[in-house]
DNA sequence: ATAGCAGTTGATAATAATTATTATTTAGGA
DNA sequence: TCCTAAATAATAATTATTATCAACTGCTAT
């Protein structure tokens, strides 16, 4: 929490309450979380934080690399506390992202497309689908 | 472009001049069109048809086959006569998308997925970067 | 050919997620 | 403490898409 504060800072950016407590929600959370979601909890502390706000800090901790944005196939963007590049296995039945412990850019994949002569910027993987727990409760 | 419209006629779908022109629209293009895209296309033919029509049809066809929809993970989606499975290397300079004749979904990464007990619906994977010919037009 | 009606359309309102705008406030250095 | 660039709150605007609904039309059965 602390050295998420300094980081800011030593950017130039100031440590505002609206700040705090933004990454405290996200300190608090194991899971990802919306704009929305966030910005509901962020609320129940402080009432009066603007939901701009929380968009416009969301954009820039995951600009520095405080935060990660999952942007989804579908529905609003989520976010959480920055833990390295991962791809998900993302629940169409409850919404849960997975991490998925493996990232198809290596290898055979990352040759064919190096190879290509296409200069690779970023790359997207996600495997939608229903975890364990949404199976089981389907066969109910 | 016969056959695509027996495909809709198989299904009790109608063929409506709409219907055709947009097909048409996709047939004569060789690469991905936004709705919007489609949706000026179409009115350079036939200028009374509504954008709410060119919506509603490309959800149609994506839906029973006859198109792709490429859901970029940003901007619009893009959409093209459906060409089977594929991923894409899309272009941040020009917006091409180019196809990939890989997936990712296959092989060792495939069997993580599998044994995570994870049920699988269906998967993304998309490169972002530069395509050739606007890494030629970077160095100008 | 004609009538009937489910399917389709056009126009437009609504929605969802996010960004832009702008007057006001504030964090942090001098 | 003062100053100012940065940040905020409130709200309008934007983008892409879906929903609504009255009017229309392709097809099928007469
Ligand atoms: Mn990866
Ligand atoms: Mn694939
Ligand atoms: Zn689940
Ligand atoms: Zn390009």
């Amino acid at each position: 929490m602390t050295g998420l504060l300094n980081k800011l800072s030593a950017r130039g950016y100031k440590i505002t309450p609206q700040r705090r407590i933004i990454l405290q929600v996200l300190s608090d959370s194991d899971k990802h979380l919306s704009a929305e979601e966030i910005a509901d909890k962020v609320k129940q502390i402080e009432p009066g934080i603007s939901v701009a706000t929380v968009y416009r800090n969301l954009n820039l901790l995951a600009e520095i690399g405080i935060l990660s944005r999952l942007n989804l196939h579908e529905g609003p963007a989520r976010y959480e506390l920055n833990q390295g590049h991962n791809h998900h296995l993302v629940c169409l039945g409850c919404g849960n992202a997975i991490k998925l412990g493996v990232c198809p850019m290596q290898g055979e994949i990352k040759k064919i497309i190096e190879e290509s002569g296409f200069e690779v910027d970023s790359h997207h993987f996600e495997i939608t689908g229903y975890c364990q727990k949404c199976q089981a409760r389907q066969k109910l």
